[in-house]
RNA sequence: GGGUCAGUGCCCGAGUGGCCAAAGGGAUCUGGCUGUAAACCAGACGGCUCAGCCUACGGGGGUUCAAAUCCCUCCUGGCCCA
């Protein structure tokens, strides 16, 4: 079995690491080490994937991770995200969320107590900072770092070189709220390290460098590859116009978390089961080699799709998800029976008209608004105009089409479909 | 505080009185090809009671037959000066 270190170094997750000893350190077990999350929604999303998988590989091997959530430094806002200014937290809303996320953060990592001296801890650095006094900060903290070298960094120089924008000192601030926590972890849970995206390695250095300031002792950094899609865009938004991929089934049902991953690029999916899933090496190679010598199977997809769902939700949630594909994506609408159509409805999105309803024979441009497969009206006439909408797997032509309870499978059921691979169904609800 | 430049549809970005729901690009959606891919090709892309109407070019007010475009004012941001 070879170390963790070998496992991330082949699986492509060191971007960077400030020094090799970090790595042996590792393998050894016994490290401290934290990860930042922003707690700025009650659910942590796809784009926090890459982050808990490695935070559970290390711990796996014997280290003890930390998860800090940015209650503090999330109401200020890094400076190499987007421009708009964020807004406080108020305490009830932090804390829901941080209740919220804790519970998510089980499924990746070991918060009990058997898990010893590789337990998992939350943190939330409002905890510190929100009490730090201004003059202590800037004594103790500020005195060691030059603007010169805050203005170096990536994070920043991008921002003053933009010319039609510039940045706050709140925000140049961040940084030094960053690093401050990793000196605050040192102190209290002897955290040695932090890794974090590659866009994060400046603010990772920075820590680094204050815990040798203040503390005299060595501490290390580590980034992972930024995860991109084929296209090189950010990872992590759906496809469609649902927006972020969360970990929350209200948010992203189960089902959508497998779809998300099953229609993943032949040019990705080898690289995000390396990142993502615990498949050993060997298996994800020959998923690839299977990827290339039949890529209509999907057998890499579905093996990531899996995974995921299983790791986040769970083998139950798994097995609807495979269940609702199967019956969606699997074959002939006809063929399915009414047992398995009740079935799709707590997996796939789905809603329920009544059957008085249904017997007025509604547009079908109103059914697919009211169903939310399309934003507006306009949208729905323009599906149906373009042969984008199915009624049942049937094509419904004209925009003067309508629904009505012939449509109805088993007298209870209608499958809604726009374009290739959205699907709603609705149930007939009596009265 | 003074000066100056800017604020356009989901994003970027043209447009300086009518031909503007507003070029172009990106994103997105639909169709074709396919494998529920990618790439590529085609179309769509503010809303609605859709051959018409309504709402939109930072907010408000004004000039005009007519304004994203001109004037006033306020807000926000960049740069320079104090």
């Amino acid at each position: 079995m070879p170390g963790i270190s070998e496992d991330l170094r082949a699986r492509g997750l060191i971007h960077q690491v400030t020094d090799d000893a970090l790595l042996s350190n590792l393998d050894q077990g016994g490290v401290t080490l934290y990860a930042g999350f922003d707690p700025t929604a009650d659910s942590l999303h796809a784009g926090n994937l890459l982050q808990l998988c490695t935070l559970r590989r290390i711990q796996q091997a014997g280290n003890r991770p930390i998860v800090l959530a940015g209650g503090a430094t999330g109401m200020i806002g890094d400076p190499g995200g987007r421009s708009d200014e964020r807004n406080l937290l108020d305490a009830d809303t932090l804390q829901a969320n941080l209740a919220a996320i804790e519970r998510q953060l089980a499924s990746f990592l070991d918060f009990s107590a058997q898990g010893g001296k590789s337990q998992a801890i939350l943190v939330n650095n409002a905890d510190w900072l929100a009490d730090v006094r201004l003059l202590d900060f800037l004594r103790d903290t500020g005195k060691h770092f030059t603007v010169n070298q805050m203005v170096a960094k990536e994070s920043v120089k991008s921002r003053l070189e933009r010319p039609d924008q510039g940045i706050s000192y709140t925000e140049f601030s961040y940084m030094l709220l960053q690093a401050y926590d990793f000196a605050q972890l040192f102190e209290r849970y002897g955290c040695t390290a932090q890794i974090g995206g590659s866009d994060q390695w400046g603010n990772i250095t920075m820590g680094a460098e204050l815990v040798r300031k203040i503390h005299g002792a060595q501490a290390f950094g580590m980034t992972s590859p930024l995860v991109t899609n084929a296209d090189g865009t950010k990872f992590g938004k759906s496809a469609g116009n649902a927006g972020r991929i969360w970990l929350d089934r209200n948010k992203t049902s189960p089902f959508g978390f497998y779809q998300f991953f099953i229609n993943t690029d032949d040019a990705m999916v080898a690289t995000y089961l390396r990142f993502f899933s615990f498949l050993d090496l060997a298996s994800i190679a020959d998923l690839e080699a299977e990827t290339i010598a039949a890529p209509s199977k999907r057998s890499a997809q579905r093996a990531l799709a899996s995974a995921m769902v299983e790791l986040v939700h769970g083998a139950d949630d798994l097995r609807r998800a495979e269940l609702a594909t199967e019956a969606l994506f699997g074959g002939s609408l006809a063929t399915l029976d009414e047992a398995t159509l009740g079935e799709l409805i707590g997996d796939v999105p789905s809603s329920r008209v009544s059957r008085s309803r249904l017997e007025a024979s509604p547009l079908l441009i109103d059914v697919l608004a009211e169903a939310e497969l399309v934003n507006s009206k306009s949208e729905a006439r323009r599906s149906i105009e373009q042969r984008g909408a199915f009624v049942n797997d049937v094509l419904r032509d004209g925009v003067d089409a309508t629904v009505n309870t012939d449509d109805l499978l088993f007298g209870r059921f209608i499958v809604l479909r726009k374009g290739k691979r959205t699907y709603h169904v609705i149930e007939c609800a009596e009265a």
